[in-house]
DNA sequence: TAAAAGGGGTAACAGCGTTACCGACTGAAA
DNA sequence: TTTCAGTCGGTAACGCTGTTACCCCTTTTA
């Protein structure tokens, strides 16, 4: 019998990374970027804490690779919105999707937005990977302006401040100013309020 | 020649326990969070680390005496906004100082704010004393619906939208999403349109 | 005066990220 | 085939963290 790690190991250096990846990310889903130490996850995917060092750098290498798979997830859940006839109603769903994104998975969504993780800060490669994943409200965004549903303005900026108000919500949720049902009813608000700032008059 | 810690002692418990603050406060805004360790506070104040456990009951009892310090100058910088003949203008200039407190002492805003000492949660009653910050903001907006400029709302429930909008620019902004100038353009755009939804039609 | 009680310093514990050291294994060259 | 170079990984350590058992000393009380 051969452990996790030594069939890993068997198929080449990219398993045994993502055997160390798959371990921290549900030592994070499970316990919290407290529970994200190194002895730890070598211990759970059964190797020395000197592989991570070299197949990582040290523990922020292993951290980003967890941030970039944080924005991959959280892609999937606003990517996955069902397309609505009216622009509007398909933003507003991904809005909602967001806030479900964080709820679901806040430990990712604290190490994504709010640093949580001591010293880690992603590179700027990282980062800009990360912008993408806001391609998808930002083009339905420039659907609600096609439609003639929004006045003329930058579909980039209108989309960074809806992000901006589902941060506000999520943040501050997650933090525990808010409980669930405020959260929501202030969420509700927020986008009644920004949408019918940026609608044309009817 | 006597310590400062030594003359804080003569002078009482209470001398120590601010001695203590102080010294933490100091750490903090200097060099952030990760240089709030026991050892290091209990060495620039002169005393050992036991002082800090019967006094404090531990870090965490001394995270949550900054934390409460943090809400007490942030309440002053907000109380500090000079009022303005136009309702709406002050508590837009009440947003500003929102941003430009978190901006003067971020890792005030982020303790506060964001979780980022680890083990850290405030207890209900500092949480809740916390809250009673925001009586300025809310009772800006109050003055707001009673001058007729803002439509008929919950005054706290338009506060605490605000609160969110503000949170969600600074935040992403501390995390390094937005650059200063970016952040500070977003910051006006969602005052402007937030604004304009309460507002009533002229 | 003697006893009780409490605060504070020392030194230790377990755990953290990281790395020097060294053995083992792989691949290429002779 | 044999030998050598080079890399990978386990062990054990370093210095750091929060925390606490132990003991001394001071102060208060009987």
């Amino acid at each position: 019998m051969s452990s996790a790690y030594e069939q890993a190991q068997q198929a080449g250096q990219g398993a045994v990374r993502a055997a160390i990846c798959d371990a921290a990310i549900e030592l994070l889903v499970a316990e919290g970027p407290a529970a994200l130490t190194v002895r730890r996850i070598a211990s759970a995917v059964g190797c020395s804490t000197k592989v991570i060092y070299t197949l990582f750098g040290g523990k922020d290498g292993l951290v980003e690779e967890l941030w970039r798979e944080g924005f991959t997830r959280f892609g999937q859940a606003l990517g996955g919105v069902r397309r609505d006839a009216d622009p509007v109603a398909y933003l507003e769903a991904i809005g909602r999707a967001y806030r479900a994104y964080a709820l679901a998975e806040p430990h990712y969504y604290r190490i994504m937005f709010e640093g949580v993780v001591p010293g880690f800060e992603p590179s700027p490669t990282a980062r800009q990977d990360a912008r993408e994943t806001f391609a998808v409200p930002v083009s339905a965004v420039e659907e609600c302006l096609k439609a003639g549903l929004f006045a003329e303005a930058d579909a980039v900026e209108i989309a960074d401040t809806l992000w901006i108000a589902a941060h506000g919500v999520v943040s501050l949720e997650l933090a525990g100013f808010f409980t669930h049902d405020e959260a929501e009813r202030r969420f509700e608000k927020m986008a009644d309020a920004l949408i019918s700032a940026y609608s044309t008059p009817t």
